[in-house]
DNA sequence: AAAAAAGACTACTAGTTCTATATACTTTAT
DNA sequence: ATAAAGTATATAGAACTAGTAGTCTTTTTT
């Protein structure tokens, strides 16, 4: 399961990705169209930005930008910056990998072997994924939607 | 991530195929085998009897085994039965949903729309592996690494 | 210059979940 | 009878998560 601090840094990151372009949007914004606490989100956008996915201007009229296109932010990013391991178990992870120490030889582990299979798959689908593709899904499921 | 309990279940149902038609085995010996708690596993493999997947037999002698062939236990089965949801999301689970609070509308939400198939794919896979699988994979694998 | 708007940063707490252990009990084989 | 083994429940400790609070800094507006 994906931990609130990702779900909530994808949800700022797709409205701000329809926002790119235009004027900084502020935190409190963000919070109430998102039903996110507005604290709990700050330190969110603020380790989003120091991994420089986003800009933040202070004072009156500031607010928060994405520094890239958002076609450029894929999902297995921000997953990983918000310090959500994508794979099942430690021993298959790539980027938070940990030995498992019940296991004697991991490279014989027949269980791990599957969820390398797993994490693959998932991989593929999260990096091919990006904010941009997750706003144009969004219009054509309203669109199924409303018909 | 799993829980060490998902693990710990898998590896035993694991050793528990290899021994299947054998005589019951002991959980101390699973326990030191695979170093496993003892009395976690314990509680594990009570669980797995609970929900008919081993047998238990008391006293002397006694022990667990596997009720069905390996090759009908699939790896979703045991994740479910552990406890781990396959979904990332709550409001993208088949078996442990839940709405997400912060959601409007989750048929319009392109987030959850990725990790919809991003659980597609994992139960896929883990729905077509079996028990049996991860054994011949592993005869595989030790084949390989000791070439 | 003052005030207000907005983000930056750090610390803390409450709650939950996970992992593991402890204790007492029941059944079965010898 | 005794020992081997599973059954069942309770509980403790650790780790993690989610959220809150408070203070500081920067920038804009008046």
């Amino acid at each position: 399961m994906l931990s609130k601090k990702t779900r909530y840094a994808l949800k700022a990151l797709v409205i701000l990705g329809k926002n790119f372009g235009g004027a900084p949007m502020q935190i409190s914004r963000i919070a109430s169209e998102e039903h996110i606490p507005k604290k709990f989100l700050e330190q969110i956008l603020l380790d989003l930005r120091n991994a420089g996915l986003l800009y933040s201007k202070k004072g009156a009229g500031g607010g928060y930008g994405l520094v890239k296109d958002p076609g450029e932010i894929s999902m297995v990013q921000v997953l990983r910056l918000t310090g959500g391991p994508v794979a099942l178990l430690p021993c298959v992870s790539l980027n938070f990998y940990q030995k498992c120490d019940e296991c004697d030889n991991e490279l014989t582990c027949g269980v791990r072997d599957v969820f390398v299979e797993v994490r693959n798959a998932t991989v593929k689908i999260l990096s091919e994924t990006s904010i941009a593709d997750v706003i144009s899904r969004e219009e054509l499921l309203i669109k199924n939607f409303e018909e």
